[in-house]
DNA sequence: CGAAATTACTTTGGACCCAAAGTAATGTCA
DNA sequence: TGACATTACTTTGGGTCCAAAGTAATTTCG
């Protein structure tokens, strides 16, 4: 069986927690949320391609990478590693694999032979968009405990964590 | 230069998001919320090993292995594996490394010899004490931008996809 | 123009982590 | 008691990802 948490010992940690270190009321929410952050990232990135992208033959990023395709279209390899949030090297080798099963296809721009533009082929299009209802449904249910509002409140407190600068190393 | 989201970037992605997807408004925010997640947690632990944890040589799970032992004290290996969201494979290797820098230690259970105890030496809780304080300032200013109010409201809408049970396979 | 800097991507080397198979100890039950 | 199941952990094999160094194209600037 695969890995899974163990809800009451989250509950039972949290109260735990709570206890000891009862006179830094914000340190605690600080650290609950970091904790629960890299958890709920796990547990959604392996659920996803354990149930949903193993049939494709597709890691987590190679499945963002085909969404940002297919909802932007062309774009070049800097750009769609910005997008999924992968290093340009990491984005190197997801391409290749997509490449490989035939789901994009590159070329180099025209105006600048640095430049590599990557778009999904007339399969990869078909086949994403008969995916994409499926999947969208299935982490819809993930998430189906949120209010449509909640959700929205979510994405915005992750934004905000994500867009945060680096410390000012001058 | 390490590898950084670029603000610009996300924010005219969600505008294209919407402008593409404008009749399906659900989709986009849990489509969002998703890969807000993702990104949120790499921005976070990656930041964290190079910024902070580097000096210490630990990695973002051996950290967060020394703080469960160190607010909760020893435990045996399963559930230390349960309360970082790791496997036990997993585990098994990051408890080697900790053991080699000497900031735990680990035995036998003396009623069940199946089960390994693991809990920090004088070293390791003298170590973490010391370095506690500074990371969880650290961290703090990384969530810096969220009332406390927020931070709490984050932690808890992360606990339920983090709780949300497997699909019933039956 | 041409050297130096910058940009866009690729390669390399290694850390991390999981799934699945393997080992050893304990529990169950006829 | 003894076969079988279960539990706790370890090992193995492989995928994913990053940082840093390397390559090639383009831009900047004296």
């Amino acid at each position: 069986m695969p890995h899974e948490f163990d809800p009451d010992a989250l509950h039972a940690a949290e109260a735990d927690i709570r206890r000891r270190l009862a006179d830094r009321p914000v340190d605690i929410e600080v650290q609950r949320a970091t904790s629960n952050l890299y958890r709920a990232a796990s547990v959604v990135s392996r659920r996803a391609e354990r149930e949903m992208l193993a049939d494709l033959g597709l890691s987590w990023s190679a499945f963002v990478s085909l969404w940002v395709l297919w909802v932007w279209g062309e774009m070049d390899a800097t750009r769609l590693a910005n997008e999924v949030g992968l290093t340009p090297g990491t984005v190197t080798g997801v391409r290749k694999g997509l490449e490989t099963q035939g789901l994009i296809q590159t070329r180099r721009a025209e105006d600048d032979a640095r430049r590599v533009l990557v778009r999904l082929t007339d399969r990869g299009d078909a086949t994403f968009s008969e995916f994409y209802p499926r999947f969208n449904a299935w982490i819809g249910d993930l998430f189906g405990d949120l209010t449509p509002e909640a959700t929205t409140q979510l994405a915005d407190l992750l934004e905000r964590v994500i867009l945060r600068p680096a410390p000012d190393v001058s």
